[in-house]
RNA sequence: GCGUCGGUGGCAGAGCGGUCAAUUGCACGAGACUGUAAAUCUCGCGGACAUCGUCCUACGUUGGUUCGAAUCCAACCCGGCGCA
């Protein structure tokens, strides 16, 4: 008997949290954040987390539960997502995933190799390999991954070593050593409003953030984990750090974070038509 | 007004006689996505047409030199700087 939850999905600024919290009070449930920044404690303005006023009173989880230094990865959400799934459920009470990180999503839907958490270690040690040494590696291990994969993101080439490290190939998703083994009911709601409607909509909320302070955030931010990590958090806190840096003048900064987040919504809007079939 | 440097595709900025529809970055568009995912990577990006490719219109304007010009010359227009 398959859970049943609901998953909202969309671009920045569709207005899925609110969608959320209306969803929750309706249906009785709780609210799972699918973001992968909103996990840090700090992050508030340039992630756009929903308001205690804004919650009104419905449980939200996977908020504010790292430190912005630890790190946070997609197989932790899956962890924490089934887990608070079956504690919500089993509370008689319909989960609700929202929010925007939609690889989460695929992680938690379609799963992800079993123990094979990131070894740092390893990780040096293959960066360290050409691209071309990278993907013959693969190429030896295991043909049919090779063939999915792009020759020249490297990033998935180290990703697929690792995996190959632990289990001698990467298993298709329909395998058994794949995580989370359990099935979902989903029901989905996907928000995706026009283009025009939605270009306005992120820079009336971007005009909003800035004058909420999402500089003197990024400040704050800056001073504890210093430039490396920051750059880490995301195109906001990566923009408004190239401006306190001096490295970019006041004039660019709000187009520059415009035009950064419409490539955003861009790019989950092509996860949105891969999700949702 | 004189001198000087410059005016290149949406922007910035290369090119400085042919191999240039024009390097590159940004922006823009499309796509991928198996634990960094607001990350990482790929492709396209003057116009028209049926893929390689072909043909148009293009490098401030107008003329000129040349087999051939974004590239050389002249005049003009515009901008920066210097001197008046």
């Amino acid at each position: 008997m398959p859970i049943s939850i609901l998953c909202i999905a969309g671009p920045t600024a569709s207005g899925k949290s609110s969608r959320a919290v209306e969803e929750a009070l309706a249906r009785g449930g709780e609210v799972i954040s699918v973001d992968s920044r909103q996990v840090y404690r700090g992050l508030d303005i340039g992630t756009e987390k929903v308001s205690v006023e804004e919650i009104r009173g419905v449980p939200h989880h996977l908020i504010d539960i790292r430190d912005v230094n630890e790190p946070y990865s997609a197989g932790d959400f899956v962890a924490d997502a089934s887990r608070l799934i079956e504690e919500i459920a089993g509370r008689g009470k319909l989960p609700i995933l929202v929010g925007g990180t939609h690889f989460y999503f695929d992680a938690l839907l379609h799963g992800l190799p079993d123990g094979t958490p990131p070894d740092q270690e390893l990780r040096r040690k293959l960066e360290a390999l050409s691209t071309e040494e990278l993907f013959s590696r693969i190429q030896a291990a295991d043909l049919r991954r090779a063939a999915e994969l792009d020759p020249a993101n490297r990033r998935r080439l180290v990703r697929a070593l690792e995996i190959i490290a632990t289990h001698g190939s990467v298993p298709p998703r329909t395998t058994t050593w794949v995580l989370p083994r359990t099935n979902y009911a989903v029901e989905w709601v996907v928000i995706d409003p026009p283009r025009e409607e939605l270009r306005a909509k992120i820079d009336a909320r971007l005009a909003s953030a800035l004058t909420r302070g999402l500089v003197e955030e990024v400040c704050r931010v800056r001073e504890e984990v210093g430039d490396k990590r920051l750059n880490e958090l995301g195109l906001e806190y990566r923009v408004v750090g190239e401006y306190l840096r001096g490295e970019r003048d006041e004039a660019s900064l709000l187009p520059a974070l415009s035009a950064k987040l419409w490539q955003y919504a861009r790019h989950q809007k092509a996860w949105l038509r891969k999700l949702a079939l």
